[in-house]
DNA sequence: GCAAAAGTGTTTCGACTACACCCATGT
DNA sequence: ACATGGGTGTAGTCGAAACACTTTTGC
């Protein structure tokens, strides 16, 4: 049915509805692998999912998917944005669902502490992956494409990061992010490039013997760089 | 509502469905400058709308919104690309209904003729648009930025060209993406370095003297082109 | 023969890559 | 003193940007 002006209101009464749910891909970094959060489905079976929830009367898209992610982890202010829409018929056997994915970096030392027990939550690596609900396991590799794409043109990676943080760190989460090894010479050069970073005056105690300088981000800067870059980019 | 193991049926039968909808944000060009597709809304008022149409219970959403573009072009195969789900409370005032939005790129010479005339449609410039329905300028006005970070980054524009055209024709098309004017020079030496072209024999008369030679794309380096992106990049 | 658009080449500059050595410190 | 990871500099290459003149042809 197309929908078109005559008998306009008749034509809303003959129309299916269906659930609607939301998705939330959440994205960690352990200090060494790129993890996502799942929930355990079923008592018994090691079928686990992301989290989700449904879209509720008066909530907006955005704001159901932040309700979501605040009761499993109690975070808010988390970087959360849209992935895509699955709407394929059969993808929920017990009721036709539309499910609108999100994806949601965090913070893991924000969040540890924090996670809900109401849930059995546990972070996976997202190389591997136990066997995930319905259609999961695409809004996973999609929320990674995703990530590689965005994280290549937007300074995105330190929604990952602690507060404080080292370059040798920052490092190892874009090496996880593309699988690969970047030049350390390089890579220190373009972030700094970048102005986005102050170098604080501690060091990072225990890992290495000569100790790495702690990093923040300058957030005026970077709220600029981001804004600045939405203007041009896709949404 | 979390949507968790614990009673899971109870929890679908409390949800509540909502429509869904799909509209479609069908892009032109026509020479000179970008268009947008709409159909009118109501007989008296000055309201115009996207193309849109309610998803049906055997569809996944891809479908319904290729569905929907052919009910009204005749068009298929065309560039049709999921751009972002709104599901504001109010979007609708009649009934709660999220919104899938997509877009097109469709070659204006190709369609024309065959524009169904069951709805009044006409091309507005997407620099100059008439009062929209609902939601729909944002709609729009989201889909320039789409369109304008994926021109950057992958072959796109040929999308919106007819099966033979010329570099001077291709970089207005540009010009009018960006609405800026680059260097004629820059630009073919960059579009040639593709070898997505294939120059024809023939050249376009009329509309100016020397008369510029036509190209068409290169089919199967061009579908090389885009998947092998598609490997890499976001959906 | 002239006006109008098509077509083409060179130089400059900045960004990315590859690559190797010294530094600081805990043991 | 040595092992471990932190930190830095340079040369070469490639792609982007700026810029102006010649060619074709319809009138």
């Amino acid at each position: 049915m197309i929908r078109t002006h005559p008998h306009m209101l008749a034509q809303y009464k003959q129309q299916h509805p269906y659930l609607v749910a939301l998705d939330s891909i959440i994205l960690g970094f352990d200090g060494e692998t790129l993890r996502v959060l799942l929930v355990k489905r079923g008592v018994e079976e090691e079928t686990w999912s992301l989290m989700g929830g449904w879209l509720q009367p008066d909530e907006t898209l955005d704001q159901a998917a932040n309700r979501i992610l605040y009761e499993l982890t109690g975070l808010t202010n988390v970087y959360l944005e849209q992935l895509h829409a699955f709407g394929d018929p059969h993808r929920d056997p017990i009721t036709r669902t539309v499910s609108v994915a999100y994806f949601a970096l965090i913070k893991v030392a924000d969040d540890e502490s924090r996670l809900s027990d109401a849930y059995q939550a546990q972070w996976f690596s997202v190389y591997d992956l136990p066997p995930l609900l319905f259609d999961h396991a695409d809004m996973v590799e999609l929320s990674i494409k995703r990530l590689r794409y965005k994280a290549a043109h937007q300074p995105i990676g330190f929604e990952l990061m602690p507060e404080k943080f080292t370059i040798p760190q920052l490092k190892k989460l874009y090496d996880a992010i593309y699988n690969t090894d970047f030049d350390k010479r390089n890579f220190s050069r373009k972030i700094l490039s970048t102005g986005l970073l102050i170098k604080l005056d501690e060091k990072q105690k225990g890992y290495s013997k000569k100790g790495a300088f702690y990093y923040q981000v300058d957030k005026a800067k970077y709220q600029q760089a981001i804004e600045s870059l939405l203007s041009f980019i896709a949404n």
